[in-house]
DNA sequence: CCGTTGACCCTTC
DNA sequence: AGAAGGGCCAACG
């Protein structure tokens, strides 16, 4: 079982309208790995993983630059159904699993 | 093969 | 209250 395959695990597994932080994603998998990992793993993500869906722990969008633009993302998420409390923060309260 | 870096988060000073 | 450092795993050079 390698972690990163835990980690895409977890990413893929994110239902619409939900999102989840490096830090989630990190305690998730009993802290065995560091949140660095799942930038690092997002960063070499395959296609197909909603990486959009990882934020910050503060509910802010990630390196939006990844996806080729945050205003991007921001609209994926909105699609999704994703709360939204700042242009570019989102409620990870209630978007939150 | 060894060293450094990388999309982060949390604890302590 | 603000700032700094540590920590984990994997890939690249």
């Amino acid at each position: 079982m390698g972690s990163f395959e835990d980690i895409y695990q977890i990413v893929a597994q994110i239902p619409e309208g939900k999102v989840m932080s490096y830090g989630q994603i990190s305690k998730m998998l009993n802290g065995r790995i560091s949140a660095q990992l799942v930038g690092w793993a997002m960063r070499k993500a395959p296609m197909g993983l909603p990486c959009h869906r990882v934020l910050f722990a503060d509910g802010s969008l990630c390196h939006e630059v990844v996806f080729g633009g945050k205003d991007i993302q921001k609209e994926m998420l909105e699609q999704e159904g994703v709360f939204f409390k700042e242009v570019y923060q989102v409620d990870m309260e209630k978007s939150q699993v």
